[in-house]
DNA sequence: ATAATAACAGTAATTATTATCAATTTTTAT
DNA sequence: ATAAAAATTGATAATAATTACTGTTATTAT
């Protein structure tokens, strides 16, 4: 594999993953690239993205929402999916590669390795959820309590 | 959630993908019903893959290849994507909420399940590649043999 | 049989992403 | 330091998958 030309903008586009712990999509990068490089062109993102994650410099993120999303951290974790605000966080538990074993034993073909989503609702959508039963449950007590007088 | 009103396209649809092991993109499934079906339109294809796998009826699976691919079996099982030909088959291992289990432990959210894709080459392109390497090495011998002469 | 409405075919629009290409930036060789 | 070579860029066009819109047709309930 070539070693790739220095380039600002995919040097800019590194560090700004780097320094996120969510997990961007392109458009979000972009957007965000544009404050330092206002002339940087969405294909010149896609494109620098492709490249380091093609080299391994940068994770791509396929959750099933239709849009990639991107990690700056390669060390081995798992992700999580929020089905109510679609956002992606890290889930740190280390590779399991004992689900490759058992899928090998079941499998005839080379398995050389899985990708592994988590879904549900994230910490803060549940926290919400809760709130907003109580306030429904309140309005419904207070119905109740017109009804009866 | 509200009974569908019959149709004979959405039925032809449902039949089809129940009929068949691989996991067809959209597509592909509009071009086979097609044939029975020659005025079906994509949309409406797209519309009832939609309306059948939010009710369950199929599965819509998104492994990173940018085309949802559908599987007309809802038993539990996971799924295996080739690298070479990109065709995704069944793998058949019952549900591993142990996995959910272990990602609970690490994570403050509601878990409720997991998306597990496996990766490789299929049985098919092994083979096919093994039979390259073979001819590979013959040619090697044959020129090694030439430049010896 | 008829009215109400869900689903349809056809088509346009949208969204995410990739491709093209002349101009610029970075690297390499002098 | 400078020029040639090569990779990268910005701008824009193109593609691919999917969704939205609209007038017509099929299904269901009365």
């Amino acid at each position: 594999m070539k070693a790739l030309k220095y380039s600002r903008q995919r040097e800019a586009i590194k560090d700004f993953l780097a320094a996120r712990t969510d997990h961007p999509t392109a458009d979000i990068i972009y957007s965000h690239i544009r404050e330092d490089f206002p002339n940087i062109s969405l294909g010149t993102v896609y494109r620098n993205l492709s490249l380091l994650a093609e080299r391994g410099e940068i994770l791509k993120l396929s959750c099933g929402d239709n849009a990639d999303h991107f990690d700056g951290c390669t060390a081995p974790h798992y992700h999580f999916f929020c089905r109510k605000c679609q956002s992606v966080s890290d889930l740190e538990l280390p590779d399991m590669d004992i689900i490759n074993l058992a899928a090998s034993r079941k499998f005839c073909g080379k398995i050389e390795g899985h990708t592994l989503y988590f879904y549900g609702i994230c910490k803060a959508c549940n926290t919400r959820e809760k709130l907003e039963e109580e306030s429904f449950s309140q309005t419904n007590e207070n119905e109740n309590f017109s009804q009866n007088a």
